[in-house]
DNA sequence: ACAAAGAATGAATAGTGATTCACTACTTAT
DNA sequence: ATAAGTAGTGAATCACTATTCATTCTTTGT
């Protein structure tokens, strides 16, 4: 026998990879994931399209594992956010505050996350999404009707419906049909919009005007 | 001249064109968007392919119009419930329970209507669809904000975050990778989703516990 | 240096189903 | 009956890219 996989091979196949994973993240962010193509990102990573094959099964496959890290970013942030002090509804209200801000300064990602029609692979990948959000809020619901600052409630279908409430709420902002607007009346709107959201889901959660 | 269209033609041309529009609502109901082929909706409807495109530009418009109709039929039926005796409170309960109860009434075709991905001309379809129950709700707020059952808030905002509430909370039970339950357990669980999600939508609204 | 094995290439292919269009069959008015 | 126009047909075409795979290039161990 002659070759045998070294490591110095493992790692260039290794990074080869990452720079696949790297240039769909790219075009995904840019276009989404319909407008991606596969001889674009192979060019863009520098490789001949085959290689891409290598590397993932098929199309499908390599955006469902993009979806899946632009996902597992963004589900960090907001468990951070829940990990912070202060009472269960403050940091849930920071919770929310962040995934909405976070969606609205990256709006073609959040929108491909969130909304634009996608393959089933891929669609199953934000179901498990969706559900990753749900099961934070869920905990943190729990924890505060537990220290009492919400009342007893389904914490499942509450935190479901904040998913709901807070996703349908940027799909019309973050859409990509939307006219563009200044820097300055867009991060107004922007905070307003976040503000109203919020406060509709807290009242939501604890029954109490706000 | 010799032909010039008649009354008779006319009708036949009607029927025809209303074959072609209830073969492709049935097939929708049965297996989505996705899975409706041409030739078999051609097929149903008794006619040749090339005879659907005498009636619609493409399948993704006549997709369009099924949405557009199977849709009003829904709203339609919302406006209904909000314009039943009451106080907008009462009026907007019964509303919501309309449009979650009869989701889950025709489950396949309340998915494709709310979540299954779709070509761009059926996803404005669809972003107009909510668009409309948002307008409905929009208005019933404005009267109960008016009436003094609900406190000031901002209307267009919280019809945004009911019809995402509720779109999200069915979403799971909808899905076609759903297993099937017993008819009695399935109704049971149905009436208490119905339940919890009414309730988190109320409370959102009014800031008041129940 | 050589042979064995794997990695990379990218032009050619394949699969899919929507869409077309040359043709036939009807309908109508004279 | 005839001519002129319209509706209907469905096999053939098209469009579109993802995917393949025969070939070339690299790496490795002896």
């Amino acid at each position: 026998m002659a070759y045998r996989e070294t490591e110095k091979m493992r790692q260039r196949k290794a990074q080869a990879r990452k720079r696949i994973v790297d240039c769909t993240y790219q075009c995904v962010a840019e276009g989404g994931f319909r407008s991606a193509r596969i001889t674009r990102i192979a060019g863009l990573a520098g490789v001949a399209t085959g290689t891409i094959y290598r590397h993932f099964e098929s199309r499908e496959d390599l955006f469902a594992e993009i979806f899946r890290l632009a996902t597992q970013r963004e589900v960090d942030k907001v468990a951070e956010a829940l990990a912070t002090t202060g009472n269960a509804s403050e940091r849930l209200e920071r919770a929310l505050r962040q995934f909405a801000e976070r969606a609205l300064k990256g709006p073609m990602m959040a929108w491909s996350l969130i909304a634009e029609p996608v393959d089933p692979k891929v669609e199953e990948e934000r179901l498990a999404y969706r559900k990753a959000y749900a099961n934070l809020f869920e905990t943190a619901i729990r924890e505060g009707i537990d220290e009492g600052c919400f009342p007893d409630q389904d914490a499942r279908q509450s935190s479901t419906c904040l998913v709901g409430a807070i996703a349908e709420s940027l799909v019309g902002p973050l859409s990509p049909t939307q006219a563009h607007q200044s820097a300055r009346t867009k991060d107004d709107n922007n905070d307003l919009l976040v503000n109203s959201i919020i406060r509709f889901c807290m009242q939501g959660l604890t029954g109490t005007r706000r």
